[in-house]
DNA sequence: TCCCTCATGTAAAAGGTTACATGATTTA
DNA sequence: TAAATCATGTAACCTTTTACATGAGGGA
């Protein structure tokens, strides 16, 4: 009973189409509240900032645009264009900007983490620690690859913002999401050393009893 | 072609049906490396360790194992119980092993995260910050009550198993996840201590302009 | 010439959640 | 007496991924 279902029509048969916005809804409408997208522009929008912790892609996006159309959350404009196909320009509504307003305050539920790697680790004990090894390695890089990534961003937004970024301004989404991004990725990186330390050891006490 | 598929048979009318191994498929097998389990069991067992980092409910385990039998990875053995149902009770193969071996050192690409508060706090900007607060003083509670749980497992597992856990001991799984459990969770408390100042400067200007 | 970008879609399959279905025993 | 536990499964639905399909224009 927690989230709003929209009907939109019910047809014969003794069938009722209930349509209710998916997480996936929500990420289109965050994006269009602060500017119109044609579904090609969300596709790429999708990778950098909202991308970070929701992903979608070509084939969840245009039909999902599609319901949100449907059920009066956006509206679009056909844009005729030179050298280059035409695009559809969605824009939030009232009614979506209201039901994204509703959506950001309700309790969000705890998400269970899928996480393929912890699942490696808790099945390291039967598995060769010389080739552990080689994949934490890989883990560090790519964490510290990505905390470096944040961090530039990060600095970018401090310089193009002045100081004390306001929870009423759309750029503290971008900035807040990034502080635990950051906070994330060093736990990471640290546990990755950790892990490096603890195979080191293994991969040696091995080369001695051989 | 990094992941090893199963051809289970080949049929009539030019189809092929190929089996591979899930992630899913690897979790179970992860348990019953460990020890035999029956179906009813692996799905208590995943509510605990595993749970943490992957989930999975009765009607995704029964026919997973199923899955596994066929592909000869698993075997079981119906044992009969008196004042309570008939269980099948798995076990891994030689097979199976060497399954789970190899890919737990085979390259975790990385895995896009789905985080709905993250989202909820990308769109913070146009919600009620009185409201925010209260959903973000929820989240610290859930997360330092999450905090503690892990805490209180790595201390049972520390007064159970000598000073150096080693790599190699099945026990070492459990602690190194539940090393980066607690790292995370930590970053978390931290941040919504944070997001709470943030909202609760956001409501105190609000008061002051009224 | 071949590949990349822009631009919009559909189809099929895999993975995951919620609900349905049954039935004995034990605990509150 | 009602609910929880043990025990196994299926069906329907929703979400996500991978692949298919088309086509113009620009750059190497």
């Amino acid at each position: 009973m927690s989230n709003v279902k929209y009907i939109l029509s019910g047809i014969g048969r003794g069938h009722l189409i209930i349509l209710r916005i998916s997480t996936l809804g929500y990420a289109l409408l965050a994006r269009l509240a602060r500017q119109p997208h044609s579904g090609y522009e969300l596709l790429q929008a999708m990778k950098k900032p909202i991308g970070f912790f929701w992903q979608a892609s070509q084939s969840q996006i245009y039909p999902e645009l599609k319901r949100l159309e449907i059920l009066g959350l956006v509206t679009f404009e056909e844009v005729e264009q030179t050298n280059r196909p035409d695009k559809k320009v969605y824009s939030i509504t009232a009614e979506g900007r209201e039901a994204l307003q509703k959506w950001a305050v309700a309790p969000a539920e705890p998400e269970p983490g899928r996480n393929e790697l912890l699942l490696k680790t808790y099945t390291l004990w039967l598995a060769d620690p010389a080739q552990a090894l080689k994949r934490f390695r890989e883990q560090e890089d790519r964490h510290r690859n990505q905390l470096a990534r944040y961090e530039q961003i990060v600095t970018a937004i401090e310089q193009e913002h002045p100081a004390p970024i306001k929870v009423q301004e759309p750029i503290f989404g971008d900035y807040a999401t990034l502080q635990i991004g950051i906070q994330y990725e060093r736990a990471y990186v640290d546990w990755c050393r950790w892990m490096v330390a603890q195979l080191e050891q293994a991969t040696e006490d091995t080369g001695k009893e051989l």
